[in-house]
DNA sequence: CATGAATGAGCGTTCATTCAT
DNA sequence: AATGAATGAACGCTCATTCAT
């Protein structure tokens, strides 16, 4: 029993705080932003953010991890209004718009996990977000709307792509774009 | 009666040698890729780079239009044969499906671009892109197969958006499940 | 209360060891002595030595400013003697003298600042200098010593263009050739 | 008998062409000046610039050397008027003025110079000068105006220290400034 | 001979990471 | 455990010089 020591307050503060700081950065100045002001902008020393994250490319991939959370979050609550008599391809549709809204923030920290090499999925999140996409895709083609042969895979590929650098119309247009290769009708001018 | 020299034959090859390197170097290593890497890539000194191309923005941006002049070509042949009679549509489709092959290559250029705040667009190539485009669009309207409110916007959107980095059966899902958006019919299951 | 930190006692010695070899480096080798020779004289790397100096321009700057905060000390010591009653035209000599013994070193130095664009002057050092100097002048002008129509500039003017990078007996002989054109009478032989 | 073939002519107006570009972008550029720059601006290419001159030193010192030529004829000029019966001290002082004028110009030569090591004196020319400045100073000497310890050295030296980079007004001052240290008189207010 | 493209050592500077305090 | 000074490899870029054309 390896017996995980309680953390200590502070040092879970600090967590959050550098956590937050590397978001806020990385947003502002992308893959550009340096430890020293991710540092800086915590309100603790470099040292200490390397405490935390021993690679900067570590502290990406915990920035993400802690988006794939929401997103998974996000997606189980869609499950559970679908699950209480929701429509499921509205639960869908709402979902990718509101991840997408979610993720211009994130995109330059998707850069900058790229950049340096940072793994962006295989986490926890990552299989609960699909667990509770699953149920809302199968409930959505059971209720013939969404196109059969549509996995979660697909989910991601078109989350993965959206242009999340645009505007908010650009954004909009993309997903109306993209929407109809999901379901079962051809695209109406509304969208 | 300003003559301009005609360039030497070398300097010629230079040029060339070293946009290849670049587009493998910075296709393969990223944004990061060093210009002495691809310097030595082109087999050439440093000095010789930077006189083709006086900064890693000048040349990135060079690598671009290269491979915007490619597309504006493509473009304007896929035109072309629907002037002689093809299938719009068909040809958009084909046309989104070769430039997503060709630019699993500029992908990570695009990426350097960014991060180096170069011109993307604005070219000659461009606009001969889009003139092209725009002909393919109405006539596949014409034809009704086209939804009416697509313009050659929503065609650069997709192209931007392609999962250039992704496996090659992973990029025909993404055509399979994004040309719907452009269609008036729905999607069938064998796309 | 902005109680700024105590600087650690490495680091001061550090700033020390750098400003000690930029001075003999720049002396030795004149501007082009690089950041990366002068950081292996004061034996530390080249981050170090930009941590305390973040640009060239600030290393050169630095070295003057140390330079007139001595000339500063002396110019003020030889008004507090004038004070308490010594002959002010033979301590203006004297200082003089000795400024330019000192500024061997200083004439790179001012070189390299010429040539980065620093600031050479201005500093509060240079206000204290210029204080005692006048008190100096003044005194020997009341003595009927030197001419009434010498300023500080003056000094300043003979102090810029003196042969630093002379042999001793050559700066010695162009004290001697410069110093009538202070003072109201001819100069003799023996200076 | 080596015997030098005659130079071509046009290789002769490239020499002159080159000279003057020299000392056109150094004295507008500081030492910096490249040779590309040079070359451009003599309206030739760097290869012939080469050809001329093989280093930027030899390039530096022969700039140098065509002053010194300058400085040569106006030493022998003076001289020869003051063998004609004009005061030797005013010829002196004359002269003096013109170099320190004249050098305005020369002075980021001098620097250059300075930074490459190159050879300032030890030319023909410079025995010329000499030779025509200590006929000046005997004569001024046996005048009675001129003190009996100058050398041409002194002179020299003073040539050697004058402000060149300075405004006209301080340019002035130092010359009366510097002049009664030549003289056997003290110096007046008005110079 | 002139040309100008090519060379490559070197420069000032940055920044992820380490480690003495 | 936190601090922040120190490290040093790497980067984009320059320029005196060489050499194929």
């Amino acid at each position: 029993m390896t017996q995980t020591r309680a953390p200590r307050a502070d040092a879970v503060r600090n967590r959050k705080k550098i956590l937050a700081a590397a978001r806020a950065q990385i947003t502002e100045r992308g893959p550009d932003a340096g430890m020293d002001e991710i540092a800086a902008a915590a309100g603790v020393a470099v040292g200490t953010l390397y405490r935390h994250f021993p690679t900067k490319t570590d502290l990406v991939a915990a920035v993400i991890a802690e988006f794939m959370d929401q997103v998974a979050a996000d997606a189980e609550a869609a499950r559970d209004r679908v699950t209480a008599g929701a429509p499921a391809l509205d639960e869908i549709n709402a979902f990718l718009g509101r991840v997408i809204e979610a993720s211009a923030t994130n995109h330059a920290v998707k850069a900058a996990a790229h950049a340096l090499g940072a793994d962006t999925g295989a986490g926890a999140d990552q299989r609960r977000a699909e667990a509770a996409l699953a149920t809302l895709i199968h409930q959505a083609q059971a209720d013939g709307d969404v196109h059969p042969d549509v996995t979660v895979d697909d989910i991601y590929l078109l989350f993965n792509t959206a242009p999340t650098d645009q505007p908010q119309a650009t954004r909009t247009r993309w997903l109306t774009l993209t929407l109809p290769g999901l379901t079962t009708s051809a695209r109406t001018t509304d969208g």
